[in-house]
DNA sequence: AACACCGCCTGAGCGC
DNA sequence: TGCGCTCAGGCGGTGT
């Protein structure tokens, strides 16, 4: 399921294909995965850039941003199950089922076409007018998890009596983190997550924040969690797996003291936890 | 403010 | 092999 690592590392693998490269043609084939503003009454394809050139992509949380010069924008969330891929002419794509939207490419790496598929239809395509649109939208984020300083962090987490993971699992607090990340993260502050963010102290804020900045960028490093079907925009997956020393582990030793690892559920989401590493008491 | 709960949706994994 | 069930979860909505 892609979380901030993930779209990091599919923004980093489609931007030889995409930037500079020139969107000619435009295929929906489920328009209702295409979220319009109110102002805009349909779908018109300019708005999905036909014609337009792109001029960067951009990442905010777990969400990416098509741009172009002065023109349209697109801001487009995988959801559970989405995938963005750029599929060089004369290649095919592998599971070509659930593919809503398609973009035929002509950039400078060459032609191809960039494919939105996602087979549980929890992501979305949204149209915007321009970049400061973008920005207005991004607005509602946190800031971006990647780069979070323990300052910015304990400003964000003030005064809030609620468990520290659902404040990380909440996207206006803080942009970027999943379920897997925020056990991943929580885990190596050794935080226990239900641990309420008035009892955390200044130091386990700066571990904290150190925890998620690391976790992020070693999976990003890493090319993101493969979960079952994750791949990136050249459908690169499998060897890319992140070591998880928690999720997906319940029941299992825990690699720093032995005892079994527990299954909880905060903040309506399957949660593993070390009990004797992660103290709540802290 | 912050919680619970729901609906959206498919596929994997399981028991029978 | 195939059926029916449970589970996975981001996010926006509503209700408490």
């Amino acid at each position: 399921m892609p979380e901030l690592p993930e779209i990091e590392h599919l923004k980093r693998s489609l931007e030889p294909s995409l930037q500079g490269a020139m969107v000619a043609a435009v295929k929906v084939i489920r328009s209702d995965v295409i979220h319009v503003s109110r102002s805009h009454a349909r779908i018109h394809p300019s708005m999905l850039l036909r014609r337009w050139t792109i001029s960067r992509l951009d990442r905010k949380g777990k969400q990416l941003a098509i741009l172009t010069d002065d023109g349209p924008a697109l801001c487009i969330h995988l959801g559970m199950s989405g995938q963005l891929r750029f599929v060089p002419k004369g290649e095919r794509l592998l599971r070509p089922d659930h593919v809503h939207c398609r973009w035929q490419i002509k950039g400078p790496c060459g032609e191809g076409m960039l494919v939105f598929r996602d087979p549980r239809r929890f992501g979305g395509i949204w149209l915007l007018p321009d970049r400061a649109a973008v920005m207005k939208r991004w607005s509602r984020l946190g800031p971006d998890a990647l780069g979070i300083q323990a300052t910015v962090l304990s400003d964000r987490l003030a005064a809030r009596e609620r468990p520290i993971k659902a404040a990380l699992l909440d996207q206006q607090l803080i942009a970027g983190i999943g379920n897997i990340y925020a056990d991943e993260a929580l885990f190596a502050a050794r935080i226990h997550p239900l641990t309420s963010c008035v009892s955390l102290s200044r130091e386990q804020i700066k571990v904290l924040a150190h925890a998620i900045r690391t976790t992020l960028r070693r999976a990003v490093a890493a090319g993101g969690s493969t979960l079952r079907d994750y791949s990136d925009g050249n459908g690169e997956a499998g060897w890319f797996k992140v070591h998880h020393r928690v999720y997906g582990r319940a029941e299992l030793p825990c690699e720093l003291c032995g005892g079994l690892l527990e299954r909880l559920v905060v903040a309506q989401r399957t949660t593993v936890v070390c009990s004797t590493c992660q103290d709540l008491s802290m």
